[in-house]
RNA sequence: GCGGGCGUGGCGGAACGGCAGACGCAGCGGCCUUAAAAGCCGCAGGUUCGCAAGGACCGUGAGGGUUCGAGUCCCUCCGCCCGCACCA
């Protein structure tokens, strides 16, 4: 007997994947090129592209890659131009240390995985574009990035600094604000070190408003809204200076949020690191001092940061003076003390400290006896609190009525105003006298752009004798020199420092000139690429307006959450620089941001929670237990990680199931913003059901043909199986639209266990029309069986098969009947019957439970349910 | 500490304020088979009454509230996850 025609992707994908790609069923047209439909509406999805490691893809990868896939093929279904590209972040450290490790090029290494991951990639079937393919560290690519360089520059966005930044000796290399978790690199989690250096970096602080604002109208979700609002972290309040007592002509100025309580300021505290420290100090207190700022710098972040721990500080022995009060006031002198924490980078690096209305405060002045004067009086009705309050023995924040005193002798007076009455008050007088003024500032800081290493973008600078000269738009791209060794120098310098003949060079003029041996970060060449998947080979613009116009803002962008403030946010600021710049149309380049959630795995833990790996199990259903003690171990969820001996490789899974199950999957396994773990018991569930779509169609026996014989001309379909399947349409084209696919496919799973069940009533148009809704899901055995049915062209250009709205009512409906919220019977009545039919239905359904009873209430829910309260 | 999210069967998860547990996994029974695998058909939250058909009661982390009706809304608490963390 001959072989049977059993489900097999591995013969069918392979099969569709190399006709996708050789017929480049996927392209994106841009308008103007000939094919391009100027009627249909455009979607733009996107991935956020990958970094191609040595590791390969990882489950975790074709998750999203997935979701977006699918939200494609749909959309395309629907008649929009879809663009959907892939591409390679193929700049920056892990390629680099890669390549140290394994002796070979970055260069070289960087392509070999990115042709790992392009291979892993199409083997799932996804529909990009693989025409807009490109890495960041393509010379044509960087080339625009260097480009976009001279532009921030030009705009003043780019400038050198000489600030402390944070110095990783483990990376050799700077790294910026978001790439440092509590003083430890976030890669690797090498300790990190603040040091001046010299560094370029980029004004995003100049789009913090911005940045800011315009966040709010976009379709994120509203944490990662959140995140990257307290990111940039703005805070509205006032600058006041301060004069220093027995230094005239010095002030000292301070923000505050609160400069309502200038009243209130005790004492004043300077960072360790502010430039007046050394100054102001006295000689009697010089010692103790200088010691302090060396304790403060010796210290990690992470020490000086640490949580609950007492504070620390030193007095100057200098004095300021409160600007509120004259001379002879005693409430004008108070001391300058230093304590670290007070951050120099945050506002101006230093503080008026107001123990009364400041918790920190109040906790400094407690440990070192410093006055708390009482500036509030409070009805709160407990006069206990009240007189602590006013006698300055307790702190308060917030909405608190000022005391009486609060006022000077030339007419500020709080008493009776509200807080914002009081902050603006306190403002208008500081203002009118040149002691202060309103101000907003940000926590979040300029954008460290520089890296001391080898594997970046090269930046088009010279440093002439006169300074920076930028090249000409003509070098560009500057591209790295070859280099044997390209390993960090253990200096804070970047390697390209050995590559002499490449540093020395001439100037516009014809000078001597050296070029800029710092390189840009990985995320420069991540900042616009969503830019250039719009026109990817351009070469006299980084993307043509004409191209970015149709295709921006991107319509669903999906990733995980760890770019919420890196990335995103870079991305959004050269996004409205080159907005301003009249270059891009759109101000934000992301419309809808969608995060998916991790993939985690199963992993084993013995009693003392050490990681037992799996192949020391013995699993016995959902227990486990250790194969050389026999203690029973206990399963948790963690992510994947060699250490567990848990990683799940996509190409095994692919191998054993193929692309369509995998796909299926991960779609199946849970809401797509969720993190799940990897169960591969669940595996054969999905193809299961891909099994059975393929006997819909396909016969065992080779024999009986390519298709069952009743699917070989049309007849009319089992009326039943086609409401189900209206009905499944429907279902699967709103879940689609809400990325709700586990729900999608559980809807298609029961209209194939029903379509089993009277398998020979369904008609050749209807498993064509169902095919054509898995496609999205599971493109190959879609595609395949589309052909075997006969369906016209290709399934990839099908357009979505139509609900019929009718087709989606029943006539008559099965209602629940309750008698006090609990359901005591059914009802079945016909669609859209009016209440009196409903009621007499329901009366009857539940007859015996209402005999004796007094009805006080009916409540009717039409087509769901009636409700009787009785007594 | 602050902010956000989440707690539903043995497991993953469904459920516009309206029949909790769809769908899948694991489990059980049957058919097919010499046997198994595969496949197909069926059962299935818990407790309990009943020979059965079919009932009853309890059930969405705990407690309270709003409502004719709460997994869903409100308050308090517990637990877990994520983010921020001396930012003046």
């Amino acid at each position: 007997m001959a072989e049977k025609q059993t489900y097999d992707p591995a013969t069918i994908e392979p099969k569709w994947q190399q006709f996708w790609a050789e017929h480049k069923v996927f392209a994106a047209k841009n308008p103007g090129e000939p094919g391009f439909d100027a009627r249909k509406p455009k979607f733009y999805a996107l991935d956020m592209f990958p970094y191609p490691s040595a590791a390969g893809l990882h489950v975790g990868h074709p998750e999203g890659y997935t979701a977006t896939d699918i939200v494609s093929r749909f959309k395309r279904a629907k008649g929009f131009n879809v663009l959907h590209p892939m591409g390679w972040d193929a700049f920056g450290l892990p390629a680099e240390q890669y390549a140290i490790q394994t002796n070979t090029h970055p260069a070289i290494t960087t392509e070999r995985n990115i042709g790992t991951f392009r291979r892993q990639l199409q083997r799932l079937g996804f529909s990009y574009d693989w025409d807009r393919e490109f890495a960041t560290s393509d010379p044509a690519y960087f080339r625009w990035t260097q480009w976009i360089f001279k532009k921030l520059h030009e705009r003043g966005l780019a400038y050198e600094s000489n600030a402390p930044v944070w110095w990783c000796e483990e990376l050799g290399t700077v790294l910026s604000n978001d790439e440092v978790v509590g003083g430890r690199s976030e890669r690797g989690n090498h300790p990190c070190e603040r040091r001046p250096l010299r560094q370029w970096v980029l004004k995003i602080t100049d789009y913090a408003e911005r940045l800011l604002t315009e966040l709010d109208p976009l379709d994120w979700s509203e944490s990662l809204k959140t995140m990257q609002r307290e990111w940039i972290g703005r805070s509205e309040g006032a600058e006041i200076d301060f004069d220093v007592e027995g230094h005239a002509g010095t002030k000292i100025r301070v923000f505050t949020t609160r400069p309502d309580t200038l009243f209130g300021a005790s004492f004043m505290v300077l960072s360790p690191e502010h430039p007046l420290v050394a100054k102001i100090t006295t000689p009697a207190c010089r010692a103790a001092i200088d010691d302090y700022v060396r304790m403060a710098a010796g210290k990690s972040e992470l020490e000086r940061t640490e949580l609950a721990k007492d504070k620390t500080g030193v007095f100057t022995g200098a004095y300021a003076l409160n600007p509120l009060f004259g001379e002879g006031d005693p409430r004008q002198r108070i001391p300058v003390w230093i304590a670290d924490y007070v951050i120099v980078s945050y506002g101006t690096g230093a503080i008026m400290a107001v123990p009364a209305g400041d918790e920190r405060d109040f906790e400094f002045a407690t440990r070192f006896g410093l006055p708390v004067p009482g500036i509030f009086a409070p009805e709160t009705g407990d006069a206990e609190h009240d007189a602590a309050v006013a006698a300055g023995r307790k702190c308060v924040a917030g909405e608190v009525p000022y005391a009486a005193h609060c006022r000077t002798a030339d007419g500020l007076a709080l008493a009776g105003k509200s807080k914002v009455a009081a902050v603006t008050a306190v403002i208008d007088w500081l203002r009118a006298r040149g002691r202060g003024e309103a101000k907003t500032t940000f926590k979040m800081r300029d954008w460290l752009f520089s890296r001391q290493r080898y594997w970046g973008e090269p930046f088009p600078v010279l440093h002439t004798e006169d300074g920076v000269e930028l090249m000409a738009d003509e070098a560009l791209p500057v591209t790295l020199p070859q280099m044997a060794d390209f390993k960090p120098g253990g200096q804070p310098e970047s390697p390209l420092i050995r590559a002499r003949e490449w540093v020395a060079t001439k100037d516009s003029k014809g000078r001597p000139a050296q070029r800029e041996i710092n390189t840009m970060p990985g995320a420069a060449g991540s900042s616009w690429y969503f830019l250039r998947f719009c026109d990817p080979k351009n070469e006299r613009e980084f993307c043509s307006k004409a191209a970015s116009d149709y295709w921006l803002p991107v319509d669903l962008y999906v990733g995980g959450t760890e770019h919420a403030v890196g990335h995103l946010l870079y991305s959004r600021f050269w996004t409205k620089v080159l907005h301003d710049l009249g270059l891009v149309r759109v101000n934000e380049p992301f419309f809808k941001l969608y995060n998916q959630g991790m993939i985690q795995s199963f992993a084993w833990q013995d009693g003392r929670g050490a990681i037992v790996m799996p192949t020391d199990v013995r699993e016995d259903g959902d227990a486990g237990f250790h194969k050389d003690t026999g203690e029973a171990l206990t399963k948790i969820i963690t992510k994947m990680s060699k250490r567990y001996g848990n990683v799940v490789n996509p190409d095994d899974v692919v191998g054993e199931y193929g692309a369509d199950t995998l796909r299926l999957y991960e779609m199946y396994m849970g809401p797509l913003a969720d993190s799940k773990p990897w169960n591969p018991k669940d595996v054969p569930g999905v193809h299961r059901f891909l099994g059975r779509v393929w006997r819909l169609c396909v016969p065992e026996d080779p024999a009986a043909g390519a298709q069952h014989t009743w699917l070989r001309q049309d007849r009319a379909g089992d009326p039943a199986l086609e409401k189900l399947l209206q009905r499944c349409i429907h279902k699967v084209e709103g879940d689609v639209e809400r990325l709700a696919f586990n729900t999608a496919i559980a809807a298609m799973m029961i209209f194939v266990n029903e379509a089993t069940g009277r398998m020979d009533g369904l008609s050749r148009d209807q498993l064509r029309r169902f095919v054509q809704v898995l496609a999205p899901f599971a493109p190959h055995l879609a595609e395949e069986l589309w052909q075997r049915l006969g369906g016209q062209g290709l399934l990839a250009y099908a357009n979505w098969p139509l609900v019929d709205p009718q087709a989606l009512v029943d006539d008559e409906v099965e209602i629940a009947v309750q008698v006090l919220g609990k359901v005591r019977g059914r009802a079945v009545v016909p669609t859209g019957a009016g209440n009196d039919v409903l009621l007499a239905a329901a009366r009857a359904a539940v007859a015996a439970q209402l005999e004796g009873k007094t009805i006080v209430k009916e409540i009717v829910v039409p087509g769901k349910l009636v409700n009787f309260v009785v007594k």
